[in-house]
Parts: C-alpha cells; sequence; structure tokens
DNA sequence: TGTTGAATCGCACGTAACGTGTTGTTATAT
DNA sequence: ATATAACAACACGTTACGTGCGATTCAACA
C-alpha cells in the first residue's frame, strides 16, 4: 500500500505523471483515503511496470490501455505493427543520415552553404528509392534497378565523401580542355569510384552510364547536373580514343 | 508575387502551416495588401524552400530560426549535431528492434504473455550495452566485452529466435535427467548456437560460460536465470564425462 | 486536542507543429 | 452592386507530461 509520493519515488516515476495516468484512466489506485488520497496496491505497481515496460516499446499511452487487457493474438499483432514501425524509422533514418553527410561533405569542400545541391540531394534521398529509380525506366531492367538500390543503401561515409568531392572538383573545372591531363585525371577518379561501387558488374555500370547520358537530369549517387555530365563523356571519350591509337 | 492560396498550392504546404510559420516570425512575407491579406515575394519562397529542406533535415523550427542567418561554419555544427542525433537514434531503434524481436519470439513459443520474461529482456536492452556487461567485470576483459557487445549489436532475426526458442525450451524440461536424451539434445542445441556465435573464439566462449556459472542473475543475450545455467552446466558435464570414458 | 509542516489534490497553463473549425473582412468575378 | 471565393484572426484539440498554484488532508508532535 503505496501514497502516491511513496509510488514515486520506489519506482522513479514522477507525481505528476501518475497523477495524469490515472486522470486518463490507464492506472486508477484501487483504494483511496476517506480525504482522497491516492493508495496504490501491488495491483497498481504491477500495472505501472507493465506500462513502464509498454512504453519502452514506443506504445502510446492510449495503445496502452487496449492491450492490456487484450488478447495473446492482438499482442502479436500489436508487437509485428511496433516492429514495423520501428524498422520503417530505421530506414528512414538511413537515408537521413547519408543525406546530411553527403550535404555535410559538399559544405566542407565548397566552403559555403551551396541550397540548389542541398535541394537536390534531399529531392534525391526524399522520394522512396524505387520512385528516384523511375527515370531510369527502359534503360536499366528491373533487376539492376534493384542492385543499385542495394548499392546506393550500402554506401560509406568515405563514398559519399568520394563521390561529393569528385563532382565538387569537376564542377571547379567545367571549362578546361576535356583532352588536358587534368580532366583525364578527374574522369578516371569519377571512372575509379564508379568501378568501385559497382565493383566487377561492368554490364550494369555501362548501362548506367549510358542511362545518364541521356537523361536531361541526370542524378547518380549524388546530384550531377548534365554539365558534369558531359564533361565526364568528352573527356573519357578522348581518353579511349587515345587508348586506340596505341594499340 | 503570391497570396497565401497560390503560394499553398504551388509548394504543397497548407495554409495555416504558412500562417503559423508567419506567426512564429519563421517566414514573414514582404508585403501586404492594404486589407492585410499576406502577399510573398520570390524571396519568401526561397526562403520556404529553405524551410522544407531544413524540416526534412529533422531541424526544429526554433532552431531554423538561428541557421538560416548563420555563417558556414555554425552551419557544419548543427549539421554535425544532427547526424550525432540521427545515429543515436538508429542505435536505440535497433536494440528496440531486437528487443521486440525476441519478446515476439518468446510469446509465440510459449502462448501466452510472460511477463516476467518481458522485463528481463527490457532491463537487459535498456541500459546502455557497456553497462550491461558491468557484471561480468572480473571475469571477462575489456576486449571480451567489446567482442561481445559486437556479437549482440549483430545479431540477426534467427539468433534471436533460435535463442528464445532454446532457453524457452530449457526451461520447460527443468526437471529431467540431465543425463537422458532429450537434456543432451538441448545443451548441445544451447552450445551449438553458442559456438555459432562466437564464431570460432573459444576462449571467448569459455570465460563467457565461466561467468556465467559464477553470476547469480545470469544474463547472456536473452534473460536466462540460474536454473537454466545449472540445467546446461549438468547436461555438459555428463556429456564431457561420457566422452572421456568413450575415449 | 490543537498545531504545524509535509504531502497531496485538483486545476490551469505551457510545450511542438500544426489540423480543424468559426466569424468577420477583403478581393474578385459578374 | 452583388455574389462568391479567399483570407485574417482567433480558439480549441492533439501527446505526454512539466511547472506552478491555492486549498485540503495527513502525520507527527505538543
Amino acid at each position: 500500500m503505496y501514497t502516491i509520493g511513496q509510488l514515486s519515488k520506489k519506482t522513479g516515476v514522477t507525481v505528476r505523471t501518475l497523477d495524469y495516468y490515472d486522470e486518463i484512466g490507464l492506472i486508477k489506485p484501487s483504494s483511496k483515503t476517506e480525504g482522497g488520497h491516492r493508495l496504490y496496491m501491488d495491483n497498481d505497481v504491477m500495472t505501472l511496470e507493465r506500462v513502464l515496460a509498454l512504453k519502452y516499446m514506443g506504445f502510446s499511452l492510449e495503445k496502452m490501455k487496449d492491450v492490456l487487457n487484450e488478447s495473446t493474438s492482438t499482442w502479436q499483432q500489436s508487437i509485428q505493427h511496433q516492429l514495423e514501425m520501428v524498422q520503417r524509422e530505421q530506414d528512414r533514418l538511413k537515408t537521413l543520415e547519408q543525406a546530411l553527410t553527403g550535404i555535410s561533405y559538399a559544405i566542407e569542400f565548397e566552403g559555403e552553404i551551396n541550397w540548389s545541391m542541398i535541394f537536390g540531394t534531399i529531392r534525391l534521398f526524399q522520394q522512396a528509392p524505387e520512385d528516384a529509380l523511375q527515370q531510369y525506366k527502359g534503360y536499366l531492367s528491373d533487376e539492376e534497378m534493384r542492385k543499385i538500390m542495394d548499392i546506393n543503401a550500402g554506401m560509406s561515409e568515405d563514398d559519399i565523401a568520394e563521390w561529393t568531392g569528385i563532382i565538387h572538383d569537376i564542377k571547379n573545372n567545367l571549362e578546361i580542355d576535356p583532352g588536358s591531363e587534368k580532366a583525364q585525371q578527374l574522369a578516371e577518379r569519377w571512372m575509379n569510384q564508379a568501378d568501385n561501387m559497382f565493383e566487377q558488374d561492368e554490364e550494369l555500370l555501362s548501362d548506367m552510364w549510358e542511362a545518364l547520358q541521356n537523361l536531361k537530369e541526370g542524378i547518380a549517387f549524388y546530384p550531377m547536373d548534365q554539365d558534369v555530365i558531359n564533361f565526364i563523356e568528352r573527356a573519357l571519350t578522348i581518353k579511349y580514343a587515345h587508348r586506340e591509337v596505341k594499340k
């Protein structure tokens, strides 16, 4: 038999919280003094412990009222719902983390806040990955799109830093001669990272590259406008022509 | 030059939201009609787009007021703070997911809601992983504790299902003869899963096992009380004695 | 039994980011 | 000039409590 203050000390829950749980009918003390002071019995303490457990699991107080009186099968349903919510939220946070990382590197490389890059990055991540790849329909097969989604989801912080860095460097050198050594280096750096991401899958890379060349808004991993794509294309064309001649 | 309704249609933000942003001073229209109707200029539209970007990044409206006027360096700080928050939240959700998964399997195996198992699971996951392992201090080295933390964090759903299932089955057979075939099978199943989790690291497994035997409240992966530990110990003792004889 | 100090009750307002609804006013189309 | 649409301004609701507030009630002491 505890007063509200004693129960509060025992469990670490504030008096106001217990007051509130009483108010909304979640934990009503089984007894009261003549003067109206609340008296909590072991029964109520048990309910409180269960409420705290459900709270940790992320249930709302309103749902607890239902769940606490429900059968085992409904419990399973509720827990599965919670699990799905937790997983969806994790996915959301994961893509948000990638977006924030990309933005952070972009600001670091450029030394100032590039809003159009931020908008592009967010547009890229905001839509579901499937939708983001819809623009590639016709260029890539369903399986290829799924592969790219997986690659994208598994991108490490270093990958993000490298992509952001390359694209930034290329943007700063759009006007240089595509045949110059610097342009060649930049294009090769891009290719290296692309190879790195696609691992062995040369076919996937070339399909993706073809799609990029034909699309007006080329977005791969990070916002990459037509300027950048054209630059890389010109540089690579010269590079391979060069190699042919050497052969 | 947009009225509030036109801006709403253009951006998909509700009129009430724009009203609210005006009210709290986040986006004040740069012009008004004689009658007091709000007129948003391109300037304001830009601010709104930035606000939406920051919203996606998880900033509060209050912080946006500061951030929108700040310099690049403070921006980096704010983004880093957001990143840390996102990562902490991901960690929290990951352990919550494990806890929910374990509870779900326990309910499925037992066919009813076992509150003491739920409390045990939550106690195990609620505290930071470092704290949870403090009880093993003296039995395990710092490096071993870190290894266990990693193993724990990487536990798959199948692992959780198997642990929960084994412990449940053992609890239901506490009174059978440790030398009986069923007891031997249960103990072996436990050992298999333990080997599986610890991979090659036999030393780590035996250190952990020694710790479990000496602790009053043995908790490894899932709440496992002394009964269960004793059962496994007795069964394994007989098993190895048996093997010695065979040799 | 009276008194005092601590505990408690019940109430109200505040939080974040709006949704919903109402009343009164302004803008626009006819 | 009038009908109708759009708008401003306000209020209350949402979630899970925190933070007071004055008015009891309890427990202990005299």
